[in-house]
RNA sequence: GCCCCCAUCGUCCAGCGGCCUAGGACGCCUCCCUUUCAAGGAGGUAACACGGGUUCGAAUCCCGUUGGGGGUGCCA
């Protein structure tokens, strides 16, 4: 069994053709066949060597390796032309003019006139080659995801196989190249479904239909609005994930869950690429489109994050501090201590150097609206009494806990509400990572210079007793 | 317009004629845990588009309607 992988370099990889990319792989996995690429840049524009290699950077983050050398269309184009010719001496193409706008009505409508097919023309400026499609009878075939597909030959036109400027179109090339590498299931878009007809048919015309073609065409994935992921609208580029923080093993999981669930319905799987091609079945892709849930993604890359060991954890976030401002004042170490608790409140690790920024830079960034909520007129004599606590205290996160709770025992608030203040002056923001711990790796004297500075801005020390 | 595809909770996936008073997951809501926020635990909310058949029996099969989508290029 071989399949193919077949994306035109358009500069970065759609994340439907990722997905698509993904089902090959598996069905390749799945059945210890071969995975092959080929790289459709029949138009020059989109054979630069950046724009293919985007195609490939892709493939490897996500872990999908395929198989044979990578072949290039633009390489193929003498086989191309080759094939034509000989649709041209067989009589089964033949050459066509174009016909202006003003005169389609003539021609039924159609952008060529049909009595070209008699003519016997030869080329000629203008002119390109189009194959002739046989008037009657019907081209179908046995979807391996939607059963029985079939198209009367009477609705298809016959559409061009050679362009006037002398280049091989995509019907063409995609029906020689399959051949030429024996692909025997092709696994694709639904939006590929109407131009199967006409491969089908030129796979017939060069004698490579021997051996039938296996198809199988995956749902669309789709927005909110139900509608094929656009490039203008959506986020569409693989690569942009990888950016915006997600592993990934976590688009590979996921990815795998848009149109296919497996068997045992355990939809997260540390290791996907590993646990899948065992249990994948082109044959189980469900056959309507998908919506693409930001939200669900998110809860599975914060799953894979979790799984994570703490130290592969803070080694993968790593980057993500090389892109902050104060990147040069990041410590590794420090991380390290509270890494752990920073991996179960982030669901992209993008998320990450947010959560610890307090313990990097010189003065907390304060959140004006945490400030206002939390720093009101009882919150002083409470600072106070952290402040003196602090200043003998055992530095154990622990020992800081147990003391500071006694103190919000005493103070007669709660003790969420106790502790907001000493929060908000240490790091700024109302939520974070678990005060005390923050509190350890910080150290007294930061601690108590923070404390200090808060209680100095919330105003007197309030005298002991009712005033 | 014409051609093709699709139709189960808001979303993704189960269900392939009786096991369905329709199951799981995300989301959302409630509660528990709790130093914030998470994570974790326990609950809850919520769907077979409609109309005809076929059948003892239909979410499952057939037909139609409606709705959605894709394609209609000398792009791929």
């Amino acid at each position: 069994m071989r399949v193919r992988f077949a994306p035109a370099p358009t500069g970065f990889l759609h994340l439907g053709s990722a997905r698509t990319a993904l089902f090959n792989w598996l069905a390749a996995r799945h059945a210890g066949g071969t995975f092959l690429l080929r790289v459709e840049d029949t138009d020059l524009e989109r054979s630069r060597q950046e724009l293919v290699d985007v195609i490939y950077e892709a493939l490897e983050w996500l872990g999908l390796d395929w198989d044979e050398d990578p072949v290039r269309q633009s390489d193929r184009i003498d086989a191309h032309q080759e094939a034509v010719d000989r649709l041209l001496i067989e009589g089964l193409a033949y050459w066509s003019d174009p016909v202006p706008e003003a005169d389609r009505e003539r021609v039924g409508g159609r952008a060529y006139d049909p009595a070209d097919r008699d003519r016997d023309l030869g080329p000629g400026p203008g002119r390109a080659v189009r194959f002739r499609v046989p008037e009657e009878g019907a081209v179908g075939w046995t979807d391996m995801i939607r059963g029985e597909i079939s198209f009367e030959l009477a609705n298809l036109e016959d559409f061009v196989i050679r362009r006037a400027d002398g280049s091989p179109t995509f019907f063409i090339a995609n029906a020689v190249d399959d051949a030429a590498m024996g692909v025997t299931d092709v696994i694709r878009g639904e939006d590929l479904i109407n131009v199967t007809p006409k491969q089908l048919l030129l796979r017939d015309a060069i004698g490579a239909g021997a051996e039938p073609l296996r198809l199988a065409h995956l749902p669309l994935i789709v927005n909110e609005q139900r509608k094929k992921l656009s490039k203008r609208r959506d986020d569409v580029s693989l690569l942009d994930y990888r950016e915006r923080g997600f592993l990934p093993e976590a688009m590979v999981n996921y990815l795998a869950l848009l149109g296919w669930g497996p068997p045992d319905g355990v939809e997260v799987r540390t290791d996907p690429l590993r646990e899948f091609p065992p249990m994948f079945r082109v044959e189980d892709v469900n056959d309507s489109s998908a919506f693409f849930d930001q939200k669900k993604l998110r809860f599975v890359n914060g799953e894979h994050l979790r799984a994570l060991g703490v130290a592969h954890f803070a080694e993968r976030a790593r980057p993500w501090f090389d892109r902050e401002p104060w990147s040069d004042r990041y410590h590794a170490e420090t991380f390290g201590r509270i890494a752990g608790e920073v991996q179960t409140r982030v669901e992209t690790l993008s998320e990450v150097p947010g959560y610890v920024d307090f313990l990097f830079l010189p003065e907390p960034e304060e959140d004006p609206v945490a400030w206002a909520k939390v720093m009101v007129p009882e919150a002083g004599p409470w600072l106070d009494a952290v402040i003196s606590g602090c200043e003998a205290w055992p530095w154990e996160s622990a020992e800081l806990y147990e003391r500071t709770m006694a103190l919000a025992e005493a103070s007669g608030t709660s003790r969420k509400k106790f502790q907001a203040p000493v929060r908000v002056a240490l790091t700024g923001r109302t939520v974070g990572p678990p005060l005390f711990e923050s509190m350890e790796i910080l150290g007294r004297d930061e601690t108590l210079r923070r404390l200090r500075s808060a209680r100095g801005r919330l105003g007197e020390p309030t005298p002991d007793g009712p005033g």
